[in-house]
DNA sequence: ACCTGAACACCGTTCAAGT
DNA sequence: ACCTGAACACCGTTCAAGT
């Protein structure tokens, strides 16, 4: 009647805990993919009974938002803490798109990813932007649209590397080569071009200036 | 011996075509959800086995790549064709944006959608760039970053809309509320908004007369 | 040529039963 | 309280067999 492997069925003793299953479920996505993920494959992982997964959390939605929740929102913002406000905001903004794509687990978890930055980097964000000249509402305007922005150009970024050819040439500078004619795009350069377009336009609406 | 409700089992006489699974499958996916839908659903729609649909594709991503050139990518172009070049580039764009949103099930398809508009459509952009004084390569540029921000906004839209509590207010024009307080966004208002920013900044790298 | 029906290898989720 | 094991209702895909 001895137990070797550990624990017999029934009873407890795996020892599962919330945090346990989430860093397993971040680890297995991040090693094979989201789509290859399943809360079978956990629990096999886990040498676990699938069942198991479920006494800790009611469902695989629920699993995934633990799993945003325990990567956090927290980008690193060294890079933008010198420099004209025009050179700090764009690098403010491009942490933020840097950070989503560094974490692309996040943005494929169904779709959950809320286009919000942390509170603390939105709030450096709009006060770069004051600095500028706009009031409280217009800056808080101004840095939506770029959040939304580079939210945006991740998503399609990644969209485009995963259905097309692509060769990742640097880490994070791909190139992909897309649509009827294989062109070459370097995704980081339309990313700062666009970048540029948009903080030039808002520029032009601080100064007045011309 | 007779046979009633159509053809008995085996042999031929479903009389099934591409074109016309494609069109049951972009049915039920307009009327369900993406997430809804199934082959073996579609096959029940069509009055057919599970197995037939896999003699005319060889799997499901095929027939997803069927369903979204059948819904074609040819937005209309009508709302873009008067005014000062900068309005014509406006609408242009604008008519990109809307027609992904009116279409979600070609962004939700498995995100095959590629980042480009149509032929035309992308040369018409193009060439009302031109008008502000760009040569070619820069105009094509300023297009695809055109483009991908149209797309990566509806992304977030479609992301935002379908993550949280939201109202629509009007057709097309709907209100969310998001992160920790509930703030209210137009997402039209602040596409024009981020549009507006992009175009100021583009007018301003044209023009130079400051 | 075109389709059926059954099978295979999977899913997410539930739940009585165990300790 | 925590977990097992079996079940339920699904998937996408294959393929011998039918006509």
């Amino acid at each position: 009647m001895s137990i070797e492997e550990g624990r017999g069925p029934g009873g407890r003793g795996a020892g599962l805990s919330r945090s346990d299953i989430v860093a397993a479920a971040l680890r297995l996505m991040q090693d094979h993919g989201v789509e290859w993920f399943s809360m079978r494959k956990l629990a096999t992982d886990l040498g676990v009974s699938p069942g198991a997964l479920y006494w800790h959390f009611p469902n695989k939605e629920n699993l995934f938002a633990g799993v945003m929740d325990s990567v956090g929102l927290e980008p690193s913002w060294d890079a933008a803490s010198s420099g004209t406000p025009r050179e700090r905001l764009a690098g403010h903004v491009r942490i933020l798109h840097d950070y989503w794509r560094d974490h692309p687990v996040l943005v494929a978890l169904g779709r959950k990813v809320r286009p919000t930055a942390s509170a603390r980097h939105s709030t450096e964000g709009i006060a770069i932007i004051r600095e500028f000249g706009f009031d409280e509402p217009a800056a808080r305007l101004h840095w939506r649209a770029l959040v939304w922005l580079a939210l945006g150009f991740f998503y399609v970024e990644q969209g485009v590397t995963e259905s097309t050819h692509h060769e990742p040439i640097a880490p994070g500078r791909y190139q992909v080569s897309l649509g009827d004619q294989p062109e070459i795009i370097d995704t980081d350069a339309l990313f700062e071009h666009l970048l540029g377009l948009t903080l030039d336009g808002l520029e032009q609406a601080a100064g007045g200036f011309c």
